[in-house]
DNA sequence: CGTGATTTTGATTGGGGTCAAACGAGGTGG
DNA sequence: CCACCTCGTTTGACCCCAATCAAAATCACG
């Protein structure tokens, strides 16, 4: 019902360079991107409070006031989504490392969907007017300010032709992709990625349901193209996987598919 | 290949009440939202130009090098799209009178989409450079910039609530309903529209085939709710189309039907 | 070690895709 | 004015994929 309750704001210690924008591991795809030590610690300074977040905890709900905060994702993932009037969830956005929350309500007066997270997370907010007032007095701020707005709208035109894919398997592997591409750890080798949702989840993201995320995960994994550990997922096949994301099935059968 | 070739390019009078800002039936929507005469003057100083396009002809390609242009659709209607690598089209906006065209691309070299007309429409060329220069020298304009992407992008989120929608009848029906929020026009006290698409390109839209349009239009004109004349719809029960659109069905069988 | 959440698995069904043909309207040229 | 062509739409038959419902299994956590 009300706002995260207070009890969650824990003030992390921000004096330390570790805990500042300086030290932070999501500085190269947040706000200070490609800026000296000088311009980030301006940027640090704009950061009003620190919060973390637990596994499930929310931000905001939807039809909440909008406060004139804007929220960096320093770790952790998040889900944005709003509430069909039959109270299943339908996901928006899925907000990781590095980028900004609350971009989509300038003009509004309350939020349109809601934000929880979905892995413990730490949170960096800032004074949407005062980040404004800075970005006219920094032009590197400000087009990078325009930049992570371009990114975001480029970022969900490509969660609309992910929806849009007609097979279940295209949506998965081009999900599976995605993460690949921003979680670059390798073990053996191979790229591996770590599920931020549970299954069910996945299957609101993807408009799908929580037992063919299951069955297609499967399905890829006899396939050949990756191995399935719980929420662990290495990937044994990455152009295999684009292929499918493709949509060229794993039957070799088609030799002039030409739809249109 | 190239770029919009020249010859579309047709430089419209400018000069008059009527052809500048301050006489265009979007400004209401468009960036002079809201504000008085003379600072309307002003942004319609920064217009560049005004074309004329043809149903069919296209704005840019993808893979296109960006220009740094911002256009605003003055009239008519244009679609958005990828090409998947097997040539069909994944439409990722339709950006309709008193949008902004090209406002994700800001931090790229080339366009991730292309956009065509889907009707005759008039577009105005800004620099957006000129642009951002002007949104510092005056706040309102930079107010009404950051407003627009913000709707942007909650016109994206709302897509992708429309197209992980499980039911083709729920995707059409709030389809329909969005032309109808916008295109406000009556016909003998009932709301009709006007569809900008043919059937394919709604069906590519919803992640639907042109089939299946068809057969879902039919199907709410056997219900009831609204009347099929070619391109020309006539919304009879609003209140019922909003209600397919929430998922209930025709069939008033449920009574506790709660998913999660 | 029990409890609830998450994941897996199975059997069944229906919605929408696919393919193909027929139809209709608008435009062009003879 | 009509023949012709093309594009968009309608319609039908068939089939497959993913939803649904339900139960079992596994994991996470106190």
């Amino acid at each position: 019902m009300s706002a995260r309750s207070p009890r969650n704001v824990i003030p992390l210690r921000m004096d330390t360079r570790a805990m500042s924008c300086l030290g932070c591991e999501a500085r190269a795809a947040c706000l200070p991107a490609g800026m000296d030590d000088e311009t980030c610690a301006r940027i640090d300074s704009l950061v009003l409070q620190r919060y973390r977040l637990l596994r499930g905890e929310g931000l905001y709900q939807m039809n909440e006031a909008v406060r004139g905060r804007v929220y960096a994702v320093r770790s952790g993932h998040f889900k944005c989504y709003r509430l069909t009037p039959d109270g299943d969830q339908r996901i928006t956005g899925l907000p990781g490392r590095g980028t900004l929350l609350g971009l989509d309500v300038l003009g509004c007066e309350r939020h349109a969907s809601a934000a929880s997270a979905t892995a413990d997370s730490v949170l960096c907010e800032l004074s949407h007017p005062r980040l404004l007032e800075a970005a006219r007095r920094f032009p590197a701020l400000e087009r990078r300010l325009e930049q992570m707005l371009s990114q975001e709208l480029a970022r969900q035109h490509g969660l609309a032709v992910m929806l849009s894919y007609p097979r279940a398997e295209q949506k998965i592997a081009c999900y599976l992709l995605q993460l690949a591409w921003s979680s670059r750890h390798l073990e053996a080798g191979r790229v591996c990625v770590d599920l931020p949702l549970t299954r069910q989840d996945i299957g609101d993201y993807l408009g799908l349901t929580d037992a063919t995320i299951t069955r297609q995960l499967l399905r890829l994994q006899r396939e050949g193209v990756l191995r399935v550990e719980r929420r662990h997922i290495v990937l044994t096949d990455q152009p295999g996987l684009q292929r499918m994301a493709d949509g060229e099935s794993g039957a070799p059968e088609a030799a002039h598919t030409a739809q249109r």
